[in-house]
DNA sequence: TAGGGACGCGTTTTT
DNA sequence: CGCGTCCCTA
């Protein structure tokens, strides 16, 4: 069995590993080597104070840190242990809770999970149902945004909150009650939900509290800083009694408070022990003094100093270029530079903007440039773009998805309204009106009001040819019910995908040639997800169910397409501040440093000039060696051109930190 | 019920 | 400008 070695840490790593009993906050700054001092406190308390492994439980915002923090783990507890902890994200801890006990919720434990699309279609039917109206209707986004924050507080706004108590705010609580009305009658979660109902439980049935108390004794939580509110009482929640409750965080880099996170969880976490982590173990101290520099200008966090061992590096390269096209390409061309004088590999570089839409102007760039490699030209530098739309999404997923998730529960109306005529079976809006009115008026599920009719248990007056369908559709589905759970899920599925001739429905739904194959190899991608997914349950020795499947799938979609985005791709890494969080790149190129970009402007109002601040700092700090940032003159905006300045953050950096060079000074 | 065209909107994103 | 949504028409 391993010993664990202290001697790999440093004197703060070591008092944050070593110290396991009571509150503790570990303020990790970017790149201290936070993964490493929680992997090994797990490692410690298992080995030095013989913790048995299951009370021990680490909870992260991301499948992926979950994942990387595993791998680490194994090296340092034999598998048997590692196996034991619990390590995942909050939802999927929240869901190993709720499958057991969700029954006194009145939910059953083969609950439909949605996301925040299915949520949205929701509240739209919903909104156009209260205000009776057929055509168009008002900006759903007040509503949504109303909803996210009461469901991340955990609990709707007094009517007193606010300065003006208006008519939408009314409206917004109707929508929010109906909402989580339809969401019960569905036996459906939301994400939102999927924490609320777990906070709910707890606080409504002490025994079941108590029960997860005794059973954990250690939590530690990764990334503090993004805790909302629901899940900071979790938290505090489960190590009432324990009191062995560590987080780890950088009040720095908390970026998520537009989608509920509060900076104040981790500013004012109570009564605790606390370590700062100021070695930096990633970039060279010009960088970090940069960053230093930088977020000194805020005023809510805790006092930080980064330092690092690795020298003083290069300046910081900045260039301001008269338009967009001359700022990418002058990126671009740069990066085909270095690479070749320093031989260094493609994904060495990485190109970080504030929004998604900064990229097409690379993304030009990034094609037209060419680069000469064995003595051949080669036109068009790799790159691979984070972001967009992702596999789950896509709609021909999402369509056969809603097939399985009917088949586990078939009160969830949302998914059968979305397949109901698709393909086409002559189930068109007047039917359906009819029928959706007499499930709402009697509270029916949907499906169940099919197989009424189908049974002719029930006449609604409907035309003989949707009649028809109703009985074909449910045949469908018994039949296919019956496969699920006679045949391999694989096989049941394509005979089924089949049956329903999807090829067909696709070919309907789009024209060219090319798009119906990308939609079909989505198809298939889907199936091979589900025959991986067995495959591996089988192989654990466990029974492979459609359950499971699905909610894995709605909580961890690193799957599908997503596989080949990896960093190992040796391509030049785009994407937003926001997703290179928790990565590092040794050079690092930082696009469109202009006020109204950073500090955003929209944001400047919303979440305010520190996150914003914070943001690019999360950026600045993602290089190791080399840091370039760019702006243009003018940019086209919506499409019209405006004039930009640089941003104001530019002007926090210490000038001898950086090189001003002309952008086509290459 | 499909498909064209008008219209509106435009920050960040994980589960 | 480029996209998604919705309405109206054939």
């Amino acid at each position: 069995m391993a010993v664990i070695n202290l001697d790999l840490l440093n004197q703060n790593q070591r008092v944050a590993v070593a110290r396991t009993e009571g509150r503790l906050l570990i303020l990790a700054g970017a790149g201290s080597g936070k993964t490493k001092v929680l992997t090994m406190r797990m490692a410690y308390l298992i080995q030095e104070k013989k913790v048995p492994s299951e009370s021990i439980v680490g909870l992260t915002f991301t499948n992926k840190a979950a994942k990387e923090m595993r791998s680490r783990l194994r090296e340092l507890v034999p598998e048997k242990e590692c196996k034991k902890i619990f390590l995942g994200t909050f939802h999927s801890f929240c869901l190993k809770i709720l499958r057991q006990e969700i029954h006194r919720l009145g939910y059953t434990e083969s609950f439909t999970i949605y996301n925040e699309n299915d949520v949205e279609r929701l509240v739209r039917h919903i909104t156009r149902d209260i205000l009776n109206r057929e055509g168009d209707l008002p900006s759903l986004q007040p509503t949504l945004s109303f909803i996210s924050k009461a469901r991340s507080k955990g609990k709707i706004p007094d009517k007193a909150e606010g300065e003006n108590p208006s008519w939408h705010d009314g409206f917004a609580r109707d929508v929010y009650e109906r909402l989580n009305q339809s969401l019960r009658a569905y036996n459906a979660l939301d994400f939102d939900s999927m924490l609320s109902l777990t906070v709910e439980l707890l606080e409504k049935y002490p025994e079941v509290l108590r029960a997860y108390q005794s059973k954990i004794q250690y939590i530690m939580i990764d990334e503090y800083q993004d805790t909302s509110p629901v899940q900071y009482r979790l938290a505090e929640l489960l190590s009432q009694n324990s009191k062995n409750l560590c987080v780890v965080g950088d009040d720095d880099q908390s970026i998520y408070g537009w989608r509920g996170a509060e900076v104040h969880n981790i500013l004012g976490f109570n009564d605790s022990f606390v370590v700062k982590l100021e070695q930096n173990y990633r970039s060279t101290n010009k960088i970090l003094q940069a960053a230093n520099s930088l977020i000194h200008h805020n005023q809510t966090r805790y006092k930080k100093m980064l330092w690092s061992s690795k020298g003083d590096g290069e300046e910081i390269t900045v260039f301001h270029a008269p338009t967009e096209t001359d700022e990418a390409e002058s990126v671009v061309y740069r990066i085909i530079k270095m690479k070749e004088a320093l031989n260094l590999k493609w994904n060495d570089f990485a190109i970080l903007y504030r929004s998604n839409s900064l990229s097409r102007s690379l993304e030009a760039a990034l094609l037209k440039g060419g680069y000469r490699k064995d003595g051949i030209w080669h036109r068009g530098i790799p790159y691979c773009i984070h972001g967009g739309v992702e596999f789950f999404e896509r709609k021909e997923v999402k369509d056969l998805l809603a097939y399985l998730k009917i088949l586990v529960n078939p009160r969830d109306d949302a998914s059968l309204l979305r397949i109901i005529n698709l393909p086409r079976r002559g189930l068109g809006e007047a039917t359906l009106d009819l029928l959706t009115s007499y499930n709402r008026q009697n509270k029916v599920p949907l499906f169940t009001v099919l197989e009424k009719i189908s049974r002719n248990e029930l006449n609604l007056e409907l035309p003989d040819l949707a009649k028809t369908s109703i009985c074909k559709f449910i045949d469908l589905m018994d039949k296919t019910k019956r496969a699920f759970q006679e045949r391999p899920l694989k096989d049941a599925f394509k005979s089924f995908i089949e049956e329903i001739n999807f090829v067909k429905a696709i070919a309907e739904e789009v024209k060219s040639e090319k798009m119906r194959r990308f939609k079909w190899e989505n198809v298939e991608g889907l199936v091979s997800e589900l025959a991986d997914y067995e495959e591996t349950e089988i192989k654990e020795g466990k029974k492979a169910g459609l359950v499971n499947f699905l909610s894995d799938m709605a909580l961890d979609d690193t799957m599908g397409s997503k596989k080949d985005k990896d960093l190992s791709l040796d391509a030049v890494h785009l994407m937003t501040f926001h997703s290179s969080k928790g990565l590092e790149f040794p050079y690092v190129f930082l696009i469109g440093i202009e006020d109204h970009i950073i500090p955003h402007e929209k944001s400047l109002l919303e979440t305010g000039i520190e996150e914003e601040r914070r943001l690019l700092y999360v950026a600045i700090t993602r290089a190791m060696k080399g840091l370039t940032l760019s702006m243009a003159k003018e940019r086209k905006r919506m499409g019209v051109t405006e004039l930009s300045k640089p941003s104001r953050f530019l002007y926090e950096i210490p000038k001898e930190l950086m090189r001003l060079v002309r952008y086509d000074n290459l």
